[in-house]
DNA sequence: TCCTTGGAGTTCCTTGAAGAGACTCAAAGA
DNA sequence: TCTTTGAGTCTCTTCAAGGAACTCCAAGGA
């Protein structure tokens, strides 16, 4: 085995990596958010290879992250995020968040979020679900739960 | 060039990746702060290659991630997470909710979050930084920021 | 003093994924 | 009929991941 499959390990990250941890596919999904839905244009916006960007683009497809649209007679697609494809955005968007507070530098952060419910430029903070507090790695017990290994 | 260097990207998620996408990256940092702090540990407990281990560790002492720091007269470090690290964190615990929800299958999660401070077992949710309101793919607008490329 | 042990890496070899670029295929238009 | 365009395949080379053995170094015995 080559690379390692993440897919069997009982744990939710290395599940999530096992479907957007490769190199290049959340630049893939970025796109597709942002309006890039077609092989060529998000090929010429990655410069990524055209045999990598088959495989991720069919990955996602097959977990059920993207759908694929024909959009002409001809066999013509383009790629949209699913459901579970907006919401694994949510990973991205923090991402966004740590990126643009630790390496964006002087020059700031390349693009903002405005958010619609408030109209202000924004940014995402980890809320607990339950009771709305702030929620972060410092502020979280770990316990075993009915998913764990044997 | 064999990896495309994502760094030099004006995109906050292309750096981010920088620093923690390459494969196995996110399950160290996921080790090191649930308290498998040592380089034979951590080899054990992800069956990782030494090598690419080695690589991955200086690798997030580079980017100011981790901290090495010895425990012993002998050569002997631990890694912990830094102040940049804890807050990477966030990044994982997303991906955690988005595995919980949409991989975990049956058996339900692995692993499970209790919030400090209303004491229940919960799970982080994506608000806005201005005005509290859920903050998600479809809530926002995106924008140019200042440190958009020419 | 020499031997062993254990943690933390290094080194080496093999396999396979990423990069680059050429090639294919099908339908539409000139 | 020939060309163009979108969406891939194919091929070849290079370098990263996996696996396993090896090194280094201090401490603690015998």
């Amino acid at each position: 085995m080559q690379r390692t499959d993440f897919g069997d390990m009982a744990c939710s990250i290395a599940r999530t990596l096992d479907v957007m941890g490769e190199p290049w596919t959340p630049l893939v999904i970025r796109d597709v958010y942002v309006g890039i839905n077609r092989f060529e244009q998000i090929q010429q916006d990655l410069g990524i290879s055209r045999k990598v960007l088959t495989e991720r683009l069919n990955h996602l497809v097959e977990h059920g992250v993207l759908e694929r649209r024909p959009y002409d007679n001809r066999p013509r697609y383009e790629y949209h995020l699913t459901e579970r494809g907006t919401e694994l955005f949510d990973v991205l968007m923090v991402m966004v968040g740590w990126g643009d507070k630790w390496l964006a530098g002087t020059a700031g952060p390349p693009v903002l979020y405005r958010h619609h419910a408030c109209g202000e430029v924004s940014s995402v903070d980890l809320r607990c679900a339950h009771c709305g507090e702030p929620m972060h790695a410092t502020d979280i017990d770990v316990l075993p739960g009915p998913g764990a290994a044997a």
